[in-house]
DNA sequence: GTGGATGCTCAAAGGAGGCTCAGCATGGCC
DNA sequence: GGCCATGCTGAGCCTCCTTTGAGCATCCAC
């Protein structure tokens, strides 16, 4: 019953309806590609630069509503080009890409004003989650539809709280199996293959096999489908499935 | 009753209602041909390329809203083209070719762009439906998310969530079912032969013989005839058609 | 009506795909 | 250090799908 849902996902837009516009930094063009499909194919406009100076004179032209930026550039250091991104006097929130042993105290330190980051190697489920947690959070941005929120059928998911519930009960999850119940959540009906969810949910770097997904498809069902009618369903052949209940 | 349906096959368009425009790059002349021949039968705009070369030229030239990309190609990588096409600041979603084991080291990370692969050998039937996916979702190329259903009287097909359902009953098909009833219902009222079907539903190197196709349209008549009046109905000597009940 | 061609369906073999278990490695926490 | 939670692997099992062969049914030509 519980199944009146809104005609199809609630993509995060500006309060206009226009696309979000994301500035991707990365002197690796191939991770810079990456994360800009990413956020292309969550329908927002993207303009990547390679260089702490393009990155400046994309700021100034492009005026994004959020940056993906890479602490470690050639030319100019990522906080300095923060720095004087917000000398202009735009307040844009900042993701930054810090490699895993070198976060930065001052990194940290901006974590407080409102501004976040990940360790590389990420997933890009976390990548774009925390993206639009930011995008959420902004008093610039501010889009009528900011739920943290995601239902299918009975099945509720909170992205800030990390909680997850069926029903009235109260689901655990590791972070892995959180970040796959999202990926699915944020796509029911549709069916996902094995190489998507590979992609998406676990690191780019990621080389094992694709049988972990079928292991942690197996976790999930475990703790969610066992509290009632199943609503994770394989489709042999093409991949997974979650579905509200009829 | 339900079978006010518009003219014909509602066939995937560009906004303008211009031919979508299509890529083939493979190095084998008969199967870009065959890819080729397939496209343009729904009535796509398609130019092949042989060469990676090639590819790059008429990737300027032609602009394509969708590529078929064979990753082995003599001169240049196919990654080495598609990175290459991107950086002219085109974002044509891109469909791949891969053999059946080379695919988890070089293509990882591409789906989650929105970027699909396929390997070899595969059906047409997939192929074309892939693609269809990749632009149904590309919002480039088709302004508002184009229907995933496709109906033929009361019988129902979700390309997404791969169901099937015949007025409110669902119907459980395996894949090969599935791609069979996606064939005859995207040619509704025209009879198809069993070596047409064979060509479209099996992999091209399918050595086996016709009555496959027999078998199959009998498992399916077991499933959906069974629900109401024969949808699926044989032409002596000439093939299978399925139709609306009237 | 008869014979041959075409189409249908049953049952079973074989295999691919999916699931799960046991176990090891890692890293955080007490 | 020792313990526990988490992530991941390999192997084996099991289910279900695909394909084949064979036999029967149906249709058409003569």
């Amino acid at each position: 019953m519980a199944d009146d849902e809104l005609p199809d996902s609630p993509r995060l837009t500006r309060p206009d309806g226009s696309p979000v516009r994301a500035l991707v930094v990365d002197d690796e063009p191939s991770l810079a590609d990456l994360v800009s499909m990413a956020l292309k194919y969550e329908g927002w406009d993207v303009r990547t630069a390679l260089t702490g100076q393009q990155a400046l004179q994309h700021g100034r032209e492009f005026k994004p509503d959020i940056v993906v930026l890479d602490i470690m550039l050639p030319d100019l250091d990522g906080l300095e080009v923060l720095r004087r991104l917000r000398a202009d006097g735009t307040d844009v929130p900042v993701l930054f890409l810090t490699a895993k042993d070198s976060v930065d105290d001052r990194v940290v330190g901006l974590t407080a004003g409102g501004d976040d980051y990940v360790t590389k190697p990420f997933s890009l489920e976390e990548l774009v989650a925390r993206l639009r947690g930011l995008i959420r959070r902004s008093t610039l941005v501010v889009s009528e539809r900011a739920d943290p929120e995601i239902r299918v059928g009975d099945l509720v998911l909170n992205e800030e709280s990390y909680e997850v519930r069926r029903g009235d009960t109260e689901v655990e999850l590791t972070a892995t199996e959180f970040e796959l119940l999202r990926y699915l959540m944020r796509n029911p009906k549709r069916v996902l293959s094995k190489a998507q969810i590979l992609d998406r949910v676990w690191s780019y770097d990621f080389g094992g096999r694709s049988s972990i997904v079928e292991i942690y498809i197996s976790y999930l069902r475990k703790k969610i489908d066992t509290l009632g009618p199943a609503m994770i369903h394989t489709v042999r052949g093409v991949g997974y499935m979650i579905k509200p209940v009829t």
